[in-house]
DNA sequence: GACAGCCTGTGATTGGCATCACAACTACTT
DNA sequence: AAGTAGTTGTGATGCCAATCACAGGCTGTC
């Protein structure tokens, strides 16, 4: 089955081939059936919001396919990229569960794949699996973790130079991480994104690469990075 | 009953008279014995360290009575105060629930009462005790928000004024909050502490209090502290 | 009352980075 | 091939706030 957006859709959770690997979706057998019955399969083209900080929580978003971004906003237009969700990530779960509003915006960046399930069917669906009850306090964890690190960052670290490191040495010992000297990684985000996720500006995003191009510890082949000096990268992310 | 430090020791979470008003401890009868069999009743002194980031999760902590200050802090030593946790928190939650390291420091600024449960006891009791493990996920849940808008105060308020302003109208609305025109609040914090909450300087916290106080909008009685003008202190809040 | 140890107030200096303002470079459209 | 929109590179300028340094308060203790 194709979707509008050209992505297979996935049937159904039961015979999903990811569920295994993914966090939330691992579920018994009864729970998944329970789900598969209140959930909404649907498909969103790249840039679509699917709830914005303030609203209401209508309910939760599991995320099978694509990339979303997360992210709050000042009211004049400033932005913070929060983290960006992977499949398997349950959007939107902190303020089904408690009620209140949603604390971020999600906007996807991929075509993306995605289940919706109604609040009320929600916090139903929970009441009755309490297996599912604790997953989902787990990817709570999960998330409160990221929100961890991400205060850590905004407030202890100082220079932007410092924060830059850090990000590029999370995002290359995820991406891929093959032990050749040179780890590589796809820059898929914009300067002025990549500012939104360390709390600076564009310009100082692009100046802080020509830095440490200049200084032979980046390269760059198109969209691709090359980090030519890691050693020196990590006692960047961690002077300063 | 009298604990070293001259706290009433709460016997018992089954007799607990605050038990209605707070989050997670009230719990169906059977899940309240049950919780009681594995729980360690402990006082602390003021000053103690309940636990430290990066170790290990023990268990959970849950405060009964006083004051905890949780932290984190760089390799430098500059901290940063994510929040006081008051009665009725599950301190520790997060890395008991995830079996990830403690992301924050746990400190006592007043005699503490807590209870103490190991994680496996924990973990146990939550398998068994559907409720009890949904009201876990309520508080993660809320401690997932305070610390998106704590990323919020961080990365996009950019002045100082404008993130002590939310903090003192913050205070102003839970303290209190009475009707009368002149709000009024202990300022139970020294500078130092406050910087650490807003992510500043000690002595820029000084001047803007000085600064604040010749525009007429705060006074001081000693260390109460008297809003004078709650709409300027609000324009600064999200002007900057 | 004198001393020690905290907290608070305030000046002087400095640097990092936001901001403004363009120029150059891609990439897609028609 | 030219035109438009989005991205990237770079200079000039100015300001906020960190940092250093030191001078008072305030409290408790001996």
């Amino acid at each position: 089955m194709l979707s509008p957006y050209g992505l297979d859709i996935i049937e159904s959770c039961l015979t999903c081939k990811m569920r295994a690997e993914r966090l939330f979706c691992d579920l018994p057998t009864a729970a998944l059936q329970s789900f598969e019955s209140i959930k909404y399969a649907t498909a969103y083209p790249k840039g679509a919001v699917l709830f914005v900080e303030g609203q209401a929580p209508r309910g939760i978003f599991v995320l099978c396919k694509g990339r979303v971004k997360l992210s709050i906003c000042a009211s004049d237009g400033k932005t913070l990229i929060l983290k960006i969700a992977e499949p398997g990530e349950v959007l939107g779960l902190s303020a089904a569960v408690s009620g209140k509003a949603y604390e971020l915006t999600a906007e996807t960046i991929d075509p993306c794949q995605v289940n919706f399930v109604k609040r009320d069917d929600f916090l139903r669906f929970l009441k009755e699996h309490s297996d599912a009850c604790f997953k989902v306090a787990e990817q709570l964890s999960e998330k409160y973790n990221v929100a961890c690190h991400e205060v850590r960052s905004l407030g202890l670290s100082h220079s932007a130079a410092e924060k830059l490191a850090k990000l590029l040495i999370e995002w290359s010992s995820r991406n891929g991480e093959s032990q050749k000297q040179e780890p590589r990684l796809k820059l898929a985000l914009t300067h002025e994104e990549i500012a939104q996720m360390i709390g600076t500006s564009r310009e100082t995003v692009t100046r802080l690469f020509a830095d440490l191009k200049k200084r032979q510890i980046l390269q760059t082949k198109g969209s691709t990075l090359v980090i030519r000096n890691k050693a020196a990268l990590r006692s960047l992310a961690t002077t300063g």
